[in-house]
DNA sequence: AAGTTTTGAGTAAGTAATCACTTATTTTTT
DNA sequence: AAAAAATAAGTGATTACTTACTCAAAACTT
């Protein structure tokens, strides 16, 4: 990975966050890198294989931020990680996922469920805590996660810390 | 409002919802409404203006949507009618939401904030019911429901009866 | 080690097609 | 006949993408 492959993709991130992905031209994203326009066709082939380069990076670290939720075995704390999962995602981070959540409105068809693994960690940690219907428990948390992500991301959520408390004391955790 | 205007605004309702807004040209909105394109300009002045008259429509049916679950006095019936209200969406209006969905991303500057009267209504309930932070129970169904209806639209929701019939139990509506 | 070949990164200047939008004119309605 | 609705045929700008090229470093040959 050349510095300049590095460039374009920043700039992608940055402009397609911005704009959108259809609304950002790939000669505005060679101008802002600093780069020909026909670099990034030599690097990605077409304006789709620049998104797909960067939808990877989105499913890489969505990955690794369930790692830590998925892989804990004490229940209570899996269920602690996952509330506290949206409100640990630092500000300087949100323009790179409010893109992922944009895309995935955008451009269904390359949206695979990246939540599978999650449904699945909070299905097992509500059984063991004897919740009478563990499924819908988990599909009910999932669906409040992905809601309060957007809201975060939109800047719509007003009391985050009280929020979170509230959470806890709710879940017991 | 004569019928090629509206053909026009049903064929970018069509267009906008399949392929978003930035990648669908007004020549083929034109060409879907079965009319020239100058027309589009003489009824709405540029693109923007189609797009704004689209949003207003999506506004207007919001509050329609709404007025039932906020116009109710009986604070149970209250939640009841709000857990239901994104299941009482027919799915062949899937293709107008996931639009009004797909555009509070792509374009954020048009969108406001159309869940606060719901927000209101939801906290108003839950202090009648005496619950112990009415404000936070809201906020944390408004997400809910916000994330259950892009689940909905995604087609992600597996089991809508079990998930009804458990928030039914949950809430004790 | 010196000389030769190959390759990959990078660019400038194009391409045809499509973009949002305009203008002049014709058709339809009242 | 006046007004409104609709169209056909344009406009320059921008689109994604290609072509023909340079240059430096790596790989291979002797």
């Amino acid at each position: 990975m050349t510095e300049k492959k590095e460039n374009i993709i920043q700039a992608a991130l940055d402009l397609f966050a911005q704009q959108g992905y259809h609304a950002t031209s790939t000669s505005k994203v060679a101008q802002q890198a600093g780069v020909s326009e026909g670099l990034i066709f030599r690097h990605f082939g077409n304006k789709e294989g620049l998104l797909k380069a960067i939808i990877a990076l989105g499913e890489e670290r969505l990955r690794s931020l369930y790692a830590d939720v998925v892989l804990e075995t004490v229940p209570k704390k899996t269920i602690e990680k996952a509330l506290r999962l949206p409100f640990s995602v630092p500000e300087s981070e949100y323009d790179f996922w409010r893109l992922q959540y944009k895309l995935k409105w955008e451009l269904p068809e390359h949206t695979s469920n990246k939540m599978e693994p999650l449904r699945v960690a909070l299905t097992n940690a509500f059984q063991k805590l004897d919740y009478a219907s563990p499924e819908m428990e988990a599909e009910f948390l999932i669906h409040f996660l992905d809601g309060l992500g957007s809201g975060l991301l939109k800047n719509d959520v007003a009391q985050k810390e009280k929020l979170l408390e509230y959470l806890m004391k709710t879940y017991k955790v």
